[in-house]
DNA sequence: GGTTGACTTCGAGTGCGCTCGAAGGCGCAC
DNA sequence: GTGCGCCTTCGAGCGCACTCGAAGTCAACC
């Protein structure tokens, strides 16, 4: 962790530690466009990530989680990198995944019903052999 | 769909209709050993799925739908082809993939919440724009 | 008996999302 | 000055879960 006029940033390790993503993986969504603009680096080259930076990777790991595909990730840092104008289209985005992730959310715990169920039988028959 | 000494089966496609799978993954999974065993086959070579395979099916989906690897899948049909006496491991299998989607479906729901609440953020922007 | 269509096997191909490793640079401790 | 550790780029490789296509079989219908 570095300290320059006032502003904290972070090593790619530490940025790793601070996402729960490897050092790998931030490189490779910086390369593939996912994260709005490259990182800045130390004059070294190493790079520096800022409170901002994790901020928006903090975000992407939460669209990443729930399901959404790198490609669409892209789509929407694309729409963020181009700036003003087009929220109507991130809004539409977001909706649109946000409303798949509702309605996987309770097939899914649906699903685990049925499988509690035959946890359920399987417990009633080992307890009833030994 | 064909009836024969009182049975119903399905031809591949109709099974495949059923189970939302594709005949495709169908034979795959067989091949795969997710499924208990070969299924039967008409006199033309071609498969007859029996309801009891539909069910077993059905688990699969159930299993995969909620994340569990094949791999895993396989090991769980595996145990139970091998017939009586491992029911603790089965349920160890079971409990320990609950345990996992338990543990990920309020993550997801956490996540949930936060996308939504920047959908709010773009939708009063957008109100306010308009 | 010819065509149609649903099926068969087999192996290769695809898309996704990383993951890994090689080869090299930079700065600090000893 | 030399080792050490952390970083860099680049491109290849991998595991997963199918998906697809070619080539062939079979039964039924016209």
């Amino acid at each position: 962790m570095s300290v320059v006029t006032d502003r904290v940033t972070l090593s790619i390790a530490e940025a790793a530690e601070a996402t729960g993503l490897t050092t790998h993986a931030l490189r490779y969504y910086e390369r593939d466009g996912l994260l709005l603009d490259a990182v800045d680096r130390a004059s070294s080259g190493h790079r520096r990530y800022s409170e901002d930076d994790l901020g928006w990777i903090r975000m992407v790991t939460r669209l990443r989680s729930t399901g959404m595909p790198i490609r669409e990730v892209r789509q929407y840092a694309d729409l963020v990198r181009a700036g003003d104008g087009n929220e109507a289209e991130r809004l539409q985005l977001l909706v649109a995944h946000r409303d798949r992730v509702r309605q996987q959310l309770p097939e899914v715990a649906t699903h685990l019903d049925a499988i509690e169920l035959k946890i359920d039988l399987y417990e009633r028959r080992t307890c009833t052999n030994a």
